[in-house]
DNA sequence: GTGAAAGCGCTAACAC
DNA sequence: GTGTTAGCGCTTTCAC
């Protein structure tokens, strides 16, 4: 690419008679700079049209001002919120992010670690592949000090120093189950991820709790398992016609999967929630926008992820490492028409 | 943070008494160097635990390996697909990504593009802000001869060598409202973002150019123009229950308005289709889920994404500039319930 | 308040 | 096939 030469801070301190360290701390506003000096500096590099070289600073500084964001994939509904989030916080403090998606695969994941190591980014912000049921490998960078914050979709970190910010899946799975069974449900199906994945595996943990609590016997038949794509719900629908005896409800632990379940039901004739109550998790607009309502689990995406952020800059402003914390953010259930069992007349809307 | 010494390509060549640019050439494999030599110099540098670093060569090469990507938000459907199909593309080649939310300002646009500039990146994608009408600010890049390619939301480049990816928008909006017209609507809606911003001002242009081919007069109070996020949709609806003479239908230029839009009418007790037809634009999730299930334009956004950035990779592999193109994709309309007249029953599913 | 000099870690032109 | 050397552009210590 035969360009000239680019303007440096040389060009700048030759033009006006100073040395490169005085043009670069003028530059920066350093204090031992005479205000004069600096002014004059800087309207000559805006004049020469000098642009800062970030590698060259980046080099001196061994530091990026960049943060690397790993999540499954940016048209998630849900997870595409907490990047937005993230991103609106980190670009105020003035960090830019570089981002890869796992595409829910645990071994792209670990690419993706290496290649945000190799970019040397200051710090990591992550959402795990739902095959990931440990964090041994985020050590490469926990070992060199590398402050790593998990978000959303979190492995219990163990003995390593990763802060976390999620809600209490379990609970939440609880609370869900529970409302099933308030409203009558006593054979209540649940679809989700793998259990192996962790916070999967802690909301059937909860469905199970609650089952048990209400004195329900769990059946294996009953605990379905997909990818929590679009097409999972109508997978899901056919087992749920094809079982010796239909279910009465569905904890579905996310909204669109939920929906499709809604969705091949009703074809099906199935009246919801009047046969089939169904509650979701997320609450994303599909779930605002889908007859009946969907029922579902409110948590804040855009704000996990400004926390999310915010706990990673402050390490890395304030020596890290600070003790790694467990952020737990409130979810709550947001009660729609698709779980009502009372009343079997469905508005037009809700 | 004081941290030990980096291991660097000299501790290699000392460790196997070597120089440091053999050690260099046999990190990337060069011809040049001995099979034997570059395989001991390589398990030396796994042994040492070396990382290359990124700062040193981008600074030597004078190259990134990064590409900029500035959006108006992360969690617009349609966009989020087209991010991931870019991240899937780019990633597959070795680059990674800087990415930036101008939410839907352009002052921010432009500060986006300063934070990239500065990062270096060597390619930059761009959807621009609804309210950016003019690419002159994307100079800063291309008169640095950094290949700068506009995605979805394009800006007519005019002069300036930028190749574009998107679809034929006013040809689009045309498609659209003639549907409406062959469904029997004589009173058309339009709901669009502000007309100065190009793509929807095409989309708007299309829609007159389908109604003046019916030889309907358009009518200036039939014209919304609001932001195309949830709350628009009601507020659109509003004004149109609030017109002297109703509505017979609604051409909405993004699908998560026009669920709003029908979401209120129907509240209002307003039959869709029957006593006012909609259609939206995009098709993503929402528009298969809300019912009536909403005609809408459908074009493909994760490959969007994908010819967005292979036309970006393809010019920084090949000598850049090589002639700017505007590559259009096809639309294709997809007629579900929400807009067909005859017929009044509404379906459970469609 | 400003300057001189060294060096961050790498690559590439040129030598042999 | 490998080594020598210079330098990318910046920051920072240490002088004065």
């Amino acid at each position: 690419m035969a360009q000239k030469r680019e303007v440096t801070i040389y060009d700048i301190a030759k033009a006006l008679n100073l040395s490169a360290s005085t043009v670069s701390r003028g530059l920066r506003n350093h204090p031992a700079i005479k205000k004069e000096t600096a002014e004059r500096i800087q309207k000559m590099a805006w004049k020469l049209n000098y642009q800062q070289n970030t590698f060259a600073r980046n080099l001196r500084k061994n530091r990026s001002n960049t943060i690397g964001v790993i999540l499954t994939r940016f048209d998630s509904g849900f997870l595409s919120m907490v990047i937005s989030g993230i991103e609106e916080y980190c670009s105020s403090r003035g960090y830019t992010l570089l981002v890869c998606q796992s595409h829910d695969s645990h071994e792209t994941e670990k690419q993706n670690l290496r290649t945000l190591y190799n970019s040397r980014v200051d710090g990591l912000l992550i959402a795990v592949a739902p095959d990931t049921n440990s964090i041994d490998h985020l050590d490469l960078f926990l070992n060199k000090r590398i402050p790593v914050v998990q978000f959303d979709r979190v492995v219990d970190r163990g003995d390593h120093p990763c802060t976390t910010v999620s809600i209490d899946n379990r609970r939440a799975g609880y609370d869900a189950t529970m409302h099933l069974i308030d409203q009558g449900c006593r054979r209540i199906a649940y679809l989700g991820e793998n259990k192996s994945c962790p916070i999967f595996g802690q909301r059937l943990q909860g469905y199970l709790d609650a089952l048990e609590e209400a004195g329900i016997v769990s059946d294996e038949e009953l605990i379905i398992t997909d990818h929590l794509d679009e097409g999972s719900g109508m997978r899901a629908a056919e087992k749920i016609l094809a079982m010796r005896e239909r279910p009465d409800g569905l904890f579905a632990a996310n909204d669109v999967s939920a929906v499709g379940v809604i969705y091949s039901l009703r074809k099906a004739g199935i009246r919801i929630p009047g046969e089939f109550a169904v509650i979701g998790f997320n609450n994303v607009l599909v779930s605002r926008v889908v007859e009946p309502a969907l029922t579902t689990m409110n948590y804040p995406g855009t704000e996990m992820g400004r926390i999310a952020a915010k706990s990673l800059l402050d390490m890395l402003d304030g020596e890290f490492p600070v003790a790694a914390q467990s952020i737990i953010l409130h979810h709550e259930l947001v009660v729609r028409d698709s779980s009502v069992k009372t009343g079997e007349t469905i508005p037009v809307v809700g």
